[in-house]
DNA sequence: TTTACTGTTAGGAC
DNA sequence: TGTCCTAACAGTAA
């Protein structure tokens, strides 16, 4: 179930468990077919190699090995990434495996197939090469009044383009909306420049709390959205009762008492 | 059995 | 030209 706070907690596994440990061997799992994964050859450059670094932009992980390639680990809608000792057992629909001397390994689960591995040779022309914009968690006040606040279509809509905004998915783009007291459905053009900038620090701290439980959204405030995501449900912020729409396609969950949309 | 789904993207509409 | 919206992807779970 991977946004960005979900993505961050995967990269923090890889960092604690799985750096420089030396790799015996890249694998595939069952059924891989109609999966976006490199060739046997492109996998076989990181065999003998170690993992140094994992960094991430957006809803991508980057583990990256000394001077040499990237392994770009995208989670799609399902994916998730665990860092396994040798006598933990495997659970089903693991995909790729990445075996480290010892018996360590990494290993990534995708039931319904949406993620992605590239072999990455930089990780900012990659970036780039897929068209994302800045960080949801980095990206500064001016660059969000510019890239959200200059968008004739629905503001929620302008959260979830990952080409404006990396790092905001469905459920965080409708929290966001829900504490900052804006209806998804608003133009964002027409919001006033204050409410942009109020909007810009929620997202930060909504998407910082959530990396901050480790993604386990148990742990979160009781009056945030994620524990009401349902028609009906009672607001916790108002007396109103939570409503259920599409934005851009997309289920969106909101309280039309306390969102406002100018 | 039917329906919805937390992500991305190609193609078409405006 | 650019921006926006919809449908489709594959599989599971409610």
């Amino acid at each position: 179930m991977p946004e960005l706070p979900e993505v961050e907690a995967a990269r923090r596994r890889i960092e604690r468990g799985a750096l420089n440990r030396t790799i015996e061997a890249v694998t595939y799992g069952d059924d891989i077919t109609h999966m976006d994964l490199p060739d046997r050859a492109a996998l076989d450059r990181f065999t003998g190699t170690q993992f140094s670094t994992a960094t991430r932009h957006g809803k991508f992980i980057f583990a990256g090995t000394q001077g040499g390639p990237w392994m770009m680990i995208h989670l799609g809608m399902a994916g998730s990434i665990r860092v396994m000792d040798a006598d933990e057992v495997d659970a089903d629909y693991i995909r790729l495996t990445v075996a480290f001397e010892g018996g360590t390994r990494l290993t990534f689960r995708d039931p319904r197939k949406f993620g992605e591995i590239v072999v990455v040779e930089d990780v900012e022309d990659y970036v780039a090469e897929r068209g994302l914009g800045p960080d949801a968690l980095t990206i500064g006040d001016n660059a969000f009044a510019d890239v959200i606040g200059g968008t004739r279509g629905a503001v929620k809509s302008a959260l979830l383009a990952q080409s404006k905004l990396a790092g905001v998915g469905n459920l965080w783009a409708d929290e966001s909306l829900y504490r900052a007291g804006i209806l998804p459905d608003a133009r964002a053009c027409d919001l006033e420049a204050g409410r942009i900038g109020q909007l810009h620090g929620v997202v930060g701290d909504t998407l910082k709390a959530v990396v901050d439980t480790d993604a386990v959204y148990s742990k979160l405030p009781a009056d945030w959205l994620i524990h009401r995501r349902d028609e009906g449900a009672d607001c916790g912020i108002c007396d109103g009762a939570i409503a259920k729409t599409k934005v851009g396609g997309r289920t969106s969950y909101f309280c039309p008492d306390h969102q406002t949309g100018a």
